[in-house]
DNA sequence: GCCGTTTTCGGCCCGACTGTTTTCAGTCG
């Protein structure tokens, strides 16, 4: 973890911790805001001026300043000192802000999940100011979900339950679309947004909450409504709006909210005013029904949902240098597969035939190596039989390249797992560590990209999404080496890890590497998360010709081919 | 606390919904 991952952190618990005493919200907005920055800048912060970064004032770069030289922030200290371990924690639980832990902690003398548990069960919120009975069944909700480890779910899980609140839904509106971060395809959601139109309003919300998944409404109005589903108790909120405002809609639910706070400014650098139904000047509307013209009017060109975090698109927008980012018809083949050779359920031939369906023109196959023993890791003797078969598949199957590829471990002093002269006969290797993830993982990555035989380094953090932190490693460093050696960096499909992430994908592309999507697949089905895949490069604003399967297999620049 | 071809002071996004209120505060996105 680099410093400004640290320091974004502190920040960010400054922030909380001011909101919960009550301090001026646009003091606990600046906290935010820097601590936003600093988190998705690409260089060191270290290793620059701090005020230069757009959000870092004076006293930001002071405090980063301090952290630096000290590793601690004065400020830090000051503000915590009086609030318990425990009680920011607190903020999570939906129901629960600010204003409310404030009183809670100052009336009840709650520090802790324990305390609020307790205070709850007896029945004492009820007495406090603007509490009554249904605030107090609310918290306890809160808490329940919070309890029940409501973490974000992944990508493709969110994208499954939308799905099936679309597809009733298309039959009486006019459009239906997922919105929220699933539309921007962030690696992890929180709740799932849909947004709709059509002529019949009432229609569209009571089919929404008729169907079988819904286990509770949480709110209803007349335009929008939440429920809780019995997907994992996940949240599913609709949106329904009028034709008029649909474009409008759309982008302020798909946000994100830092994109949508800078439209805002410049609606009001311009005289007008933006919100979910349009752009106004003065009460008239002078857009509204698709996205492209509000972003007109907003002297921005339209964008990819994929790229609005603000980090810097709406800037490009208005020079109209936009990049033009890859798409799932650029992709001519897949190079992470595993077949059942090692630990995939399927025939080498079931996943060609499969890629061949999906119009892919060549398929590899990286199986893993022999130290992968619980993966079914082949030996040498078993690779040569596998290598002959798929020999014998090719000339069954015509129409798409099958290459002989594997996925070798990195071992622990960074030699790979089969001699150099196997590597060499294969197609490709993609090297990847799966042992010993806290020792030296950077320097051995290292080390194996040293071998000219390493085409391509394997889901680079090692992290699983939501439960998994990854290797112990400076990422950068790793990154930078890469891109020196001319080794691509992988972004594993696979809908539980997509590592490199956005903001990974985004530093590396600075140090000059190129990447490789791998949807690492062990069964057909798997095949389809290339499509998580090119979500996550396209949030970091990657081209077709920054991902090197996107090329004729013939056309590839591989590292052995130079 | 940040920011500035309208400003170095005075702004800083804004609307829906809920619950507890007799007109609004808190939470959420």
């Amino acid at each position: 973890m680099g410093k400004n991952t640290e320091i974004a952190d502190i920040f960010e618990k400054i922030a909380d911790a001011l909101e919960v005493k009550g301090d001026i919200i646009f003091k606990i907005n600046a906290y935010r805001k820097a601590a936003k920055v600093l988190r998705e800048y690409s260089e060191d912060i270290s290793a620059i001026e701090p005020t230069e970064i757009a959000g870092i004032g004076k006293g930001m770069a002071e405090k980063i300043e301090e952290y630096l030289k000290t590793g601690k922030i004065k400020k830090y200290e000051e503000v915590m000192a009086d609030i318990p371990e425990g009680l920011l924690e607190l903020l999570n639980i939906s129901n629960v802000g600010p204003k409310t832990l404030q009183l809670l902690h100052k009336e009840l003398g709650v520090n802790n999940l324990a305390d609020l548990e307790k205070v709850l069960k007896e029945g004492k919120l009820s007495g406090l100011p603007g509490m009554g009975e249904k605030k107090e069944e609310n918290i306890s909700k809160g808490v329940f979900l919070y309890k029940a480890g409501k973490a974000r779910m992944p990508l493709a899980v969110a994208l499954r339950v939308a799905k099936e609140f679309i597809k009733p839904l298309s039959g009486v509106s006019e459009s239906v679309y997922p919105a929220g971060s699933i539309r921007r395809m962030k690696e992890t959601i929180g709740d799932i947004d849909i947004l709709a139109t059509g002529d019949n309003v009432k229609d569209i919300i009571e089919t929404f909450v008729r169907q079988p998944y819904v286990k509770e409404i949480l709110a209803k109005g007349d335009t929008k409504v939440s429920v809780r589903t019995s997907f994992e108790d996940r949240q599913v909120d609709l949106r329904v709006v009028e034709k008029e405002s649909w474009g409008a809609a759309l982008v302020y639910f798909t946000g994100s909210k830092a994109h949508n706070i800078k439209l805002r400014g410049l609606a009001k650098d311009k005289g007008l005013k933006i919100n979910e139904y349009g752009v106004f000047k003065g009460t008239e509307r002078i857009a509204g029904r698709t996205e492209k013209d509000v972003y007109k009017t907003l002297g921005v060109r339209w964008m990819p949902p994929e790229m609005r975090e603000d980090r810097g698109e709406i800037e490009l927008a208005i020079e109209g240098k936009l990049p033009i980012l890859i798409e799932q018809e650029n992709i001519r083949g897949d190079l992470h597969i595993h077949s059942n050779y090692s630990d995939g359920t399927e025939s080498i031939e079931t996943m060609v035939l499969a890629a061949k369906g999906l119009g892919y023109e060549y398929i590899g196959i990286s199986d893993h190596s022999k130290s992968s023993r619980i993966a079914g890791g082949l030996s040498e003797e078993r690779l040569k039989r596998r290598n002959e078969e798929i020999d014998r598949v090719q000339d069954r199957i015509k129409g798409i390249k099958i290459l002989k590829g594997m996925e070798v471990d990195i071992l622990s002093d960074g030699r790979l797992d089969y001699s150099d002269s196997i590597l060499e006969e294969l197609d490709f290797v993609i090297a990847a560590v799966h042992q010993g993830f806290t020792k030296n993982v950077s320097k051995r990555m290292k080390t194996a990209m040293d071998n000219p035989w390493v085409d391509i380094l394997a889901h680079p953090t090692g992290w699983l999404l939501s439960w998994r932190e990854g290797y112990n490693i400076n990422i950068e460093e790793v990154m930078e080496y890469a891109a020196e050696k001319g080794v691509l960096l992988e972004i594993n499909a696979s809908y539980n890890r997509l590592d490199l992430n956005d903001v990974n994908i985004m530093k590396a592309k600075t140090y000059g590497a190129k990447f490789m999507i791998g949807t690492d697949s062990h069964n057909t089905g798997m095949l389809e998360d290339m499509e998580l895949g090119i979500g996550t490069a396209r949030r970091g604003w990657l081209e077709s010709k920054d991902v090197f399967n996107t090329y004729r297999w013939d056309d590839i620049p591989l590292r052995r081919r130079r």
